[in-house]
DNA sequence: TGTACATCAGTGAACGCGCGTTCACTGATGTAC
DNA sequence: TGTACATCAGTGAACGCGCGTTCACTGATGTAC
């Protein structure tokens, strides 16, 4: 090789970081190309020797954001184990500051009505991500059987989702606030969250 | 008058239910006027005597689905009263039939995501439609205290908006259908339907 | 070390296209007498 | 009842604009000797 693949690959990573910024806030087709790469510090005509479409920058962002999901993961709390480790990430996921930064947090909330839109593959790609998703939240929830907290796992994310996108449309922010604060209410008094057994009386 | 008002107002409905469900299918920036003219059966140009905008189209859509919004009003279940009227919108919401049919489903999940980026005032206007529908739904929560059962609304809807959300976003219908169920019952055992004691052993 | 040449990531102008909006018009529906 | 005129909802062509994509080019970074 006459030229060295790490330029490459690095300004690849900018424009991907670009795109993951400017889709969140703009929206998929509320995003021009243009735009991504001003982000990161080019110009359009550039786009193409990376990616071959807008569409295709899409699902490889998507994919990589929730690849790579600190926050949803839990990886900055993973002192804390079990139910305790799930509450730290809802607390963290449905909290006013994340209400505020579009840019920075998760994509779902912002892309996921575009997504169901988009065509199967970038859909199937995503499903892929999300299972992996909900498999590193599931260990974590309480209950015995595997698959009950696979789906205790996605009933969760699903409110964290429709929190977030709820409490981001509304006009008034303490109002957003409210709404964050009910959903984490009750995530907390749900039995994802309750110690395994499911009869027993108060100690 | 020398022209019968309610021609006019006749052709404003039908936009107005076009609009709805070409936004629903396409999302905001997605759907032209063209399209959601054409959807009512007349062509673009006329589209400005009876809206200012697209914008302003957008809005009134959203605020008049939303007002007469009979599936999660629960007004086909009135005969249900307290959680189990909860439990029936519930179980309709996050049904495979919603989330096949977006074109006639309930506006928020397609719409949330672009809707949190529209101006205030648009977000005003569903901030005020979305505490009604949530008033209508407060009184039928478990629990004694008012504001806490209207939180548990919130709550609630956030979790029908990301649930029929996310089994849209993804490929396969029937991890879509899981997604549904896993939130079904994640609703059906939380205390939102519980009897009232906080505190009671088993009968 | 120095010079000539090769590579290729990124530039910027150009393209066709569809968008939201405007506007002169048409023709069906009404009124006047 | 019939004829002339007025209204105005809806048409369709046109507008400027920004989009996604293409492509001839430039110039910095490398290699050859």
């Amino acid at each position: 090789m006459r030229y060295p693949p790490d330029r490459k690959q690095a300004t690849r990573r900018k424009i991907l970081d670009a795109a993951l910024t400017v889709f969140r806030r703009d929206g998929f087709e509320g995003a021009g190309v243009d735009a991504v790469m001003a982000e990161a510090g080019l110009t359009a005509g550039g786009f193409y020797a990376h990616f071959k479409s807008k569409e295709a920058l899409f699902a490889e962002a998507l994919v990589d954001a929730l690849t790579s999901a600190r926050l949803i993961r839990g990886l900055d709390d993973d002192s804390a184990v079990g139910p305790e480790r799930i509450r730290r990430i809802v607390a963290k996921y449905l909290s006013p500051t994340h209400r505020r930064f579009v840019t920075r947090g998760c994509p779902m909330p912002p892309l996921l009505g575009e997504l169901a839109r988009q065509n199967e593959t970038v859909r199937r790609d995503f499903e892929t991500v999300l299972l992996d998703v909900v498999g590193s939240l599931a260990p974590h929830m309480a209950g015995d059987e595997s698959p009950a907290r696979e789906d205790r796992g996605l009933a969760i994310l699903a409110l964290l989702i429709g929190g977030l996108s709820l409490s981001r449309a509304v006009a008034d922010e303490s109002l957003g606030d409210r709404i964050l604060a009910a959903c984490r209410n009750f995530i907390e008094t749900s039995p994802a969250l309750a110690p395994d057994e499911p009869k027993t009386g108060e100690p």
